[in-house]
DNA sequence: CTGAAAGCGCTAACAC
DNA sequence: GTGTTAGCGCTTTCAG
């Protein structure tokens, strides 16, 4: 194995100092005098000298390595969550071990377990649920963790997000103040906390404000072709203004809807509650909650940071501003 | 820390045997009796025992994580890929460390230096281009890579891609067969081995080989804004026939033709040379080279757990099929 | 089939 | 400022 060739002990001995010593000018330690000093980075140059992260991992009891929870990598609201993440984590110098929970083959538990076992000093937690188990995980370890472009039931965790109770209610607005009444909502799955708790409450509340009805949930409208599919559904049931939360779904619908000769916004109003590019990308574009995506990671991963030296976080319920971007699938005037 | 509460050395002692019987249950090793198995099985079982996989990684020399290499997370093309190979990752048990290399604070060969100071058993590449560095800096190990979804000049790394040249004469072919004389190559990066060697060449053969002319190649369009702003200059070029390497880049061309109230594919024909989703929700969907990019990211992971376990991998230069898939952004007749 | 013991490469007291 | 010396938690010969 070239990779392994010279270790801290080479460069102590080609020094002529011992590896306490090598150690400490690798990492930085002001105690050293500097010719010494100058003398053990001229051969860790000249010998290509590269510690170990493993055993320094081992021996300092810190990997500079955090763990990312992910459901799926090809979802571009993940997709741009992560880079924020990890331009920060570039940033403090830690590296990314990602974990995909999407195939059911990996539970979350199991995803958290593997990552507290590879010893990260950190995970960011992004799934749109966090079920009891994986909530049992992270308190049996001293591991910090944030969710990011989610929220726990009880508060539990730190967490960075948006008030999706409060955006949704302005999407409703907007279908209002455009004289629709037959109100939906298109959820992916009803089950996680943001739509049980949030999404479906400010549907409901808006509805009886304003005596709207009837009530009108579709669910499990994930991918462009359930939002496809559910468009004839949602004609005969004379909707007017659909707030959808994934936009690739809005997109379906979207198409569904030109391709049956009917015009957006006219026939009916599309606003999607999380726009990634692919929301502004299609014809017409679809009015969405913009969602500071990027944002959200990258606040997401500092906050981290801080928890992992121990430094005081003063808030850990984070939610940053959210826009109402109003595009062409709902009327402009 | 609790994290680190409980040992292989106290598993041990509960269950009366030594270490390295505990580490010969936890590794699978056969020869081990079946009670004291089962008594160590309990232990752990009760004890919540979870092997340190640093420590692990220091005594074996192996870490079961592989590192990926990709230039941006947001990409669908690569996001894409990423899956194909998490997949098969998760198959094989092993973690994934990704890097990012968008940014330039993060050069190719500091990355791949990062990854293999963490000891991963293997990382694949998925950049548009490997800079010389790069290749040195691997060159200098023997940890496996494999290059996904690109190949280098000189033959050197494993790779799994498709046949550029061949599919992008399919598509110039498609547009010759519509009558179109005037082609465009739309290109991102114009250096990268990819695009100087085979994309550029399949053009201008085309060219020749049919006696059209003159030769028309933009470059560095990358996103949807460069494609969108492009168009005004493809027609001032009277371009009725434009290939693109990135499908949302592809996108801006066609929106911007929309948004000038041309017709697509009447006025120019599209084509993309690589695909993901976008590409084909948008309206009107953009004719393209299918490359089977999930079955990419699957068969280099699959292809680097052999080079990891030192098997014999007859192929080191894989082409997947591709498929030229007719959409309405070309005629359809 | 099982145990003893020597590391893996590095960090972190603790001395001097 | 610098060296000595224990480990970190596990794997892996080598005996028996």
């Amino acid at each position: 194995m070239r990779k392994q060739d010279i270790t801290i002990y080479d460069v102590a001995r080609e020094a002529k100092v011992s590896m306490a010593t090598v150690s400490r000018v690798v990492n930085g330690n002001t105690n050293v005098r500097k010719d010494t000093k100058d003398r053990v980075m001229e051969v860790i140059k000249r010998l290509h000298y590269q510690p170990n992260a493993v055993a320094q991992g081992l021996a300092s009891k810190r990997t500079t390595t955090v763990g990312l929870i992910v459901p799926d990598l090809t979802n571009l609201y993940f997709a741009e969550l992560s880079k924020g993440i990890d331009d920060i984590a570039l940033l403090y110098k830690y590296n990314i071990i990602i974990t995909s929970i999407e195939n059911q083959l990996m539970k979350e538990d199991q995803a958290i377990q593997g990552l507290l076992n590879k010893q990260v000093d950190g995970v960011i937690y992004m799934a749109d649920n966090l079920p009891n188990e994986a909530a049992e995980a992270f308190k049996r370890t001293d591991t910090p963790v944030v969710l990011a472009g989610t929220k726990d039931r009880h508060k539990e965790f730190p967490s960075v997000s948006i008030d999706y109770q409060k955006a949704d209610t302005e999407a409703f607005n907007l279908f209002y103040n455009d004289g629709r009444k037959n109100l939906a909502l298109v959820l992916d799955n009803p089950d996680t906390f943001v739509n049980a708790e949030n999404r479906i409450p400010a549907y409901k509340n808006f509805l009886k404000k304003n005596n709207l009805g009837p009530e009108h949930i579709y669910t499990n409208i994930k991918d462009h072709s359930d939002g496809y599919n559910l468009f004839s559904q949602l004609q005969d049931d004379h909707i007017d203004g659909v707030l959808v939360t994934r936009d690739v779904a809005a997109v379906g619908i979207l198409n569904s809807a030109i391709d049956a000769g009917k015009n957006i916004p006219k026939d009916m109003e599309i606003v999607t509650a999380s726009a990634t590019q692919i929301a502004s990308v299609v014809r017409p574009a679809i009015t969405a909650v913009r969602q500071p995506l990027y944002d959200i990671g990258a606040v997401a991963m500092r906050m981290l940071t801080k928890l992992m030296s121990n430094e005081e976080v003063a808030n850990m319920q984070i939610e940053l501003p959210y826009e109402l971007l109003k595009k062409q699938s709902t009327s402009n005037e």
